[in-house]
Formats: C-alpha cells, structure tokens, sequence
RNA sequence: GCGGUUGUGGUCUAGACUGGUUAGGACCCAAGCUUCCCAAGCUUGUAGCCCGGGUUCAAAUCCCGGCAACCGCACCA
C-alpha cells in the first residue's frame, strides 16, 4: 500500500519512529520512539491519565517492576495458560499446536494437556502431520513468557511481565489500606508488557515488547451497583457503534440499550468511546465496539468487549483497547497461592472483590493517531488533535533578512514557556510549512514586514491552509484559545 | 516456525540476468547566497551496496550461511 510506505517512511525521516537496534539490522518486534514520536506517546499518555483517572476520585496511578517472581506468574496462570505444547513434523518441519491436533481427533477439548498427556495421545490415536504425514518430534514447551534468571547463582527464576495487570492485583490489599478501604477502587498503570511472539509483524501493532495503559477497578457488584449507576445515568442517552456477539453488523446505538449489561460495565465501556471521540478525536466511523464470541474469549472473562479501529495500513479493524469484565478470578487465585487475605468484609461476610479491567495496547493507540492522521494527497499532512501534537506551533521569519530572524526569534522566546514549539530559519517559506505539515504542526506563526510595522503575525492553520493575523499581545491567549478547542480556527477569520 | 518475494547514502531508486574505471539520479538534510507567504533558484557539503564467509586477477552483481522486511500458512492464554 502505497499509503503506508508513506506514512513509515516519514515516522523514519522525521523523528517518529523506526525499528530497533537498526544499525545492526534490526530485531523483529521492537521499535524505537525518536524525538517526535516519544512526545506524542508522552502526551497520549498524560491525556490518558486526565481522562480516566478523572473518573473517580478514588482512581489512582501506581508504578510496578517489569519483572515478577515465578510464583506470581505461577498464581496467575501464565506459567500454564500463557504457553502451548507445540510439536514439529519431523519430515516436512511443520509445526502445530498439539492440543489441536488432539482436539480434532477426540471432539473434545485438549487445552489442560500438558506436554506428557499430548505425546500419550498422539501415539495412542496414532496421530501424524497434516501436511505430509510423518512422524511427530516429541511435544515441547513453548511459553510465550521470557523467563529470566535472578540472583548470582541463577538459581531463581522470574519473567518479564506478560500485562501489566498483576502488578496492580498483587497491590490490591496495599492499596486497599493505604486509600482507607473505600471502593470502588481504581488501580491504573502505564508500563511494559513482553511477549514472545513467534512472528511478530505489522510494526507497532505486534511487538514482542509493548506499552500497556491499564486501569483496574475492584469492587463488589451487588454493593456498588449504585455508584455507578449513578455515574451512568450521565451519559446512558450517548449513542456507540457497536457490534455484539450475536449481531450481523455493527450498529449505532444508545448505551442504555444494550441489554445484559450491568451500569458498571456500561459506564466505562462509554467513557473509552468517548475517550476515543473527543480526546483521540478519531472518526466514529473509523472505530467500533466488538464483544468477542464466547471461544474468542479469555476463560476468566465473563464480559469482554474489544475497541477496534479501521487501520488503513494494517488491512482493517484490528483491536486497540479492550473492557474485560474479570469477575473475582484474579484475586481468588492471588488469595489462594500467596495465602494473603485479599477479601474484604461485608454485611454478609468475607468478599472478594470483583474487577474490570480497562485495557490499553499504547502502541497500537499511537499508530491509530498515525495511521488516521496521515495524509498524502497533493500534500502530505499529519492531522493530529492539537494536545496530543508533538509540536503545536513553529515560528518563522518571512525572509531572513531585515531583522525579521531577530523579531521571529523573540516571537519564539514568548512562545515557548507556554506551547511545544519551535523555531527555523533554513529553506523558503513555503518549505516550512510544508515540513510542519508533514509531522502535524498545527499553527505555524510567521513574522512578516507587517510584523515591524505594527506587531502583528500570521498564524496559519494545518488543514485550512489559512491565515489569520493578530498581533504579538494577543497571540499567546489566541493559540492557547484554539488549542484548547475553546475557538475553532473559523471564528478569527 | 514453514513457503514465496525482497534488501543500494536520511528517503525513493538506477546498476545485478551478461562480474571489470571515482556505484548514477531525484528528493531530503546542513551551510551560504537569494527571496514580501505555501517544498522556487544558485553554490558547496555530509552520507550508501543488510551482515559474514566463499569463488575469482576482480563481487553491489555469482554461490553458501545469517539477519531483517513484505505476502501467504501456522500462531496470537
């Protein structure tokens, strides 16, 4: 796709992003941020914190390691569930998961098989390759977990995180105590995640290291049931596009007419889409709300619905974020393996609090914002919200010459304290502009000979390709105006 | 991981089949000149054959291995 060598090529060129460890060829699956991609990923994720940290007096952030302890994953279910048998044709090369094959012999589920269970089988049901039917190498192990070794002996082993959902569980008592026992309780936090992925492809929207902007909440369905109906009563008339798992189509609907969903479900999975709307300020028609099919399901999830976003790079709709009704599993497990109280009381005795999770893949975020804001018709153009922008305004002399550079600069100097900005000098005018067009500048403001005369510049807008002029005074308060959505670009024309 | 295709300055590419001067071009970038508003022009400059090995007097070009990307399959608790 031609728009797409595009769009990478630019993220390369300019400053936005590129494959890791480049010089030396280049690991599949990592990517690097450069100067103006890592501050649009630094203003997603200050946006995100506003947003849904803003929901709830009692939502807070919290900071956990990249790396766990064996028994935490053990707890988890990672160290079982994350991994899959897989075994090779010893003929053709071919590999398939084992459970699989199993399956499609037995008519019944095999995923519990562990590694002997499957070669038992395999030899009982006389099982060979799909492909060529040869003979199967003995099953292995494939966890898509990094294990890493701790300690100078090594004799103890933890992993890199596979979500960063435990870290917030595992806090949950902590936290429970530090904020005085009051629930609804939101625990959110932004940081890695690793997988293994076998091939991981498609740039930002598969690595095997990622970002992961989550958002617990833990509380007891029967009890909370009024806050947040409350909170839902709010926005329950907002129309979504969704499609749920027995619908043909994705259609628009009223929040309080999806039926089966209990007010502390609806009132998040609202407030992601509006997230997406307003903050991300993406096209309702380029997203949607999917729930997943019961075998597409994690088994721990009762409720889980995906946001999707139509990627023009990627093919399609591909999933961005995520709203998964958990129920108590996580921390019943917790409770369980570390022995630690993790129920509270209630009138009717000991509960464990119950959790949804607001899940978001950062990276595939930040390439939504690309892929959507990249256009390259008779010009290129990023189109970015004005907060999120990695820079909102660049200052430019008309010509360098006259004292205009000087007065430009001083213009900058004002600037500066307030906006992302920047300021330069090098090439025509309109190169300028076109360079700012390319990675989403959304104002650029130019000091002209008028300029001199009575202090007044140009501020020209992105998409209009306008100007307007206001002068020196006034043109922190206009910029700040426009940012802020409080003016549309329209009403100083 | 399997199969197919591909890999040349920052970007896009010519050259490869048929081995042979300083690897050519366009754009970008930087410095300077010029310039009263949308990639104008001129001068100068930085910088490249994915990596490793082999064949050969000689390899960007042929051979082998690796790495990476794209597409398909498989995989994605």
């Amino acid at each position: 796709m031609a728009e797409q060598d595009g769009l990478e090529s630019m993220c390369r060129r300019r400053g936005f992003l590129w494959q890791s460890s480049e010089i030396y060829g280049g690991e599949a699956g990592f990517y690097d941020y450069g100067h103006l991609g890592t501050k649009l990923l630094e203003n997603w994720k200050k946006e995100w914190k506003d947003f849904f940290l803003g929901l709830d007096e009692n939502y807070h952030l919290i900071n956990t390691p990249n790396i766990y302890p064996h028994r935490v994953l053990d707890a988890s279910g990672h160290v079982d569930h994350f991994s899959d048998v897989m075994v090779r044709c010893e003929r053709c090369g071919a590999s398939f998961r084992g459970d699989h094959l199993v399956e499609e012999e037995i008519g019944e589920n095999a995923e519990w098989m562990g590694k002997e269970e499957i070669e038992e089988k395999i030899s009982e049901l006389e099982l060979s390759c799909p492909e060529c039917g040869g003979t199967f190498s003995e099953p292995k192990d494939f966890n898509m977990m990094f294990k890493v070794s701790l300690g100078p002996t090594g004799e103890k082993s933890g992993f890199l995180r596979p979500e960063t959902a435990q870290g917030t569980y595992i806090n949950f008592r902590r936290e429970f105590r530090a904020l005085r026992k009051q629930m609804p309780m939101g625990l959110a936090t932004i940081g890695s995640a690793f997988r293994n992925e076998i091939s991981p492809r498609q740039g930002l929207y598969r690595m095997r290291e990622f970002l992961q902007a989550e958002l617990q909440i833990f509380f007891l369905p029967d009890k909370h049931e009024e806050v947040f109906k409350e909170k839902f009563e709010v926005i329950k008339d907002k129309k979504i596009r969704i499609k749920r798992a027995d619908w043909k189509d994705t259609k628009e609907v009223e929040l309080c007419e999806l039926e089966g969903l209990a007010p502390f479900y609806l009132f998040h999975l609202g407030k992601i889409y509006e997230f997406y709307l307003d903050v991300m300020e993406l096209d309702p028609e380029e997203i949607r709300v999917r729930e997943l099919s019961e075998d597409e399901k994690a088994f721990y999830n009762k409720i889980h619905f995906d946001i999707e976003m139509d990627f023009d790079t990627l093919g399609g709709w591909k999933e961005v974020s995520g709203l998964h009704y958990r129920g108590n599993y996580d921390l019943k497990q917790h409770q369980k393996e570390s022995n630690a109280t993790l129920s509270v009381p209630t009138e009717e005795g000991k509960k464990i609090p119950h959790v949804i999770e607001l899940s978001f893949g950062v990276d595939r975020n930040i390439w939504s914002l690309l892929d959507s804001g990249y256009h390259s018709n008779d010009r290129d153009w990023l189109d970015l919200p004005s907060k999120l922008a990695p820079r909102q305004a660049a200052v430019f002399p008309l010509v360098r010459k006259d004292g205009l550079p000087e007065k430009s600069r001083e213009v900058f100097k004002k600037l500066e304290k307030d906006f992302r900005v920047t300021w330069e000098k090098s090439g025509s005018i309109g190169k300028r502009y076109a360079r700012n067009d390319e990675v989403g500048t959304r104002y650029c403001l130019t000091v002209d000979y008028d300029t001199i005369e009575d202090n007044t510049l140009t501020i020209r807008d992105i998409e209009r390709k306008e100007q307007i002029r206001v002068s020196i005074e006034e043109m922190n308060d206009v910029l700040s105006d426009l940012i802020e959505g409080k003016k549309g670009f329209e009403d100083y024309l």
